[in-house]
DNA sequence: CGCGTTGTTGAAGAGCTTCAAATCTGGTGG
DNA sequence: CCACCAGATTTGAAGCTCTTCAACAACGCG
């Protein structure tokens, strides 16, 4: 419930914020609470309706969709991003379920308060827009990824841009359990092992959690990447300057979503 | 190039502009222009800079995405819708290509003027937001459609929901050739024809472009629709009131992807 | 150390794609 | 009006991908 003051300070670092004058920040976050959540919790099933939106300080958060006792992994979120941004625009109920994978802290904003600010204050509603405009754009690429690529493709895309993300080091760390990054790579865990199994060929040596890829180079001649699908990071998250390509944490979604890939 | 005062008009009438001012529904559309274009021309490639706001007046047009000599269907748009607005939003450039299926009339909006606007009108700014909100919301249900429905299911649903939109008649037309009704669902054009021939122990009847729904309960308890996936129409377009759940150009994607289903 | 979860592997089968060929359809020119 | 063509659709066969079920191994945690 108490809130350190750089936690406040981070927030106001995203993009969606961070060119906020200090009074509308200040109207937005009025009425905001802190709380910590264990791993494995639930914060939010599909269809319940959205008072707040979220902003996950610490810790790691999965998005997830249901259908027939079947589930999927929509987005991973980590440290700083908001996320149902677009149910708290609309005051609608949410459409992906949200829960913890660790214990984390997150910070809550009344939804109602933001909108409220947005029509009042054009450069904040800007802001807003150009986020969900990045989420969206997340989401374009999440489908061409699910919808053009084959199961072992879309593993070797994830590799090549977690190689990217990780500094081009050769043995990557995978930030998540493996049934997890299944999820969301849209298979079956069985499957995914039967992928990595696949990708041998190609210089990929698991062990565990770690990943070291021999031959990025046949491997991303195999993945064949795209600009207009995948979202590979700038390694250092220094300076994002101009919005000409657009704003990385949208782009990537980071903050809405970091939906496939 | 010349501009009926009915355009205008039925542009006006789009959730994105129905609010705004006069004055702000001028400054935005100052400088636009309207085109015509025949069948099948490509109005705009994957990774073109974009500097227009569309609007669809009257024909059809799809949006597509590719990789590797692939092609899928990310939507299909029917008058009176926009489209790329994200992408105008952050002046960057376009994830989907965008091609006319039949004889289509466009208006095209300067983005640089939209964009103005925006951060000199909260309200415009605003709509927008809530216009992308909606994008967002029809992305996401894509992505849960096409990850956790097989094939037949997918069409089932879209079935289901072609038979709402189209007044709950028995006998539905398909809007679209199949091929591109196909690439929508994410299959091929052959597997779609099978997928018809194994819903006809639901009652399904294909006779050409015509799809009669002799048993629509069966068919319904088969592709187990839902409000969090799936978009139902409301039959009439008339008052769409509250936002409660949440506009419905926007919840359908009608003006900004038409998008599964 | 014991136990539950997670990850891997094999086998069977369902789902989907590809290629090829046959059929249907709409539109064109004679 | 009819013959004809190109593209669209359907159908069959073969093969590949993915899922499911089952069993087993590996890991982490108390």
């Amino acid at each position: 419930m108490t809130m350190r003051e750089s936690d406040l300070d981070r927030v106001k670092a995203l993009p969606l914020f961070s060119k906020t004058s200090p009074e509308v920040f200040r109207d937005v976050t009025g009425g905001a609470f802190l709380q910590r959540f264990p791993a494995g919790t639930t914060l939010m099933m599909e269809g319940d309706t959205v008072d707040f939106l979220y902003v996950l300080l610490d810790g790691m958060v999965e998005l997830q969709g249901s259908w027939k006792e079947k589930e999927t992994t929509l987005a991973l979120l980590r440290p700083v991003s908001t996320f149902i941004l677009a149910a708290v625009v609309l005051d609608a109920d949410a459409l992906m379920s949200a829960r913890t994978l660790e214990r984390s802290e997150i910070l809550m904003l009344s939804g109602e308060a933001l909108r409220r600010v947005m029509r009042q204050d054009a450069d904040f509603s800007f802001a807003v827009a150009q986020e969900l405009s990045g989420c969206y754009r997340g989401l374009v690429r999440a489908v061409k990824n699910q919808k053009l690529r084959g199961g072992v493709e879309r593993l070797a895309n994830y590799l090549v841009t977690q190689r990217i993300r990780q500094d081009l080091i050769e043995t990557i760390v995978l930030p998540h359990e493996k049934r997890v990054l299944a999820s969301l790579l849209g298979m079956t865990p069985e499957n995914l092992s039967r992928a990595f199994a696949s990708l041998a060929k190609y210089g990929v040596v698991v062990r565990g959690g770690e990943v070291t890829l021999n031959r990025p180079d046949a491997l991303e001649r195999l993945a064949r990447p795209s600009p207009l699908i995948d979202n590979h990071m700038p390694p250092a998250d220094g300076v994002v300057g101009k919005a000409e390509s657009e704003r990385w944490s949208s782009a990537t979604g980071r903050s809405c979503g970091y939906v496939s890939s």
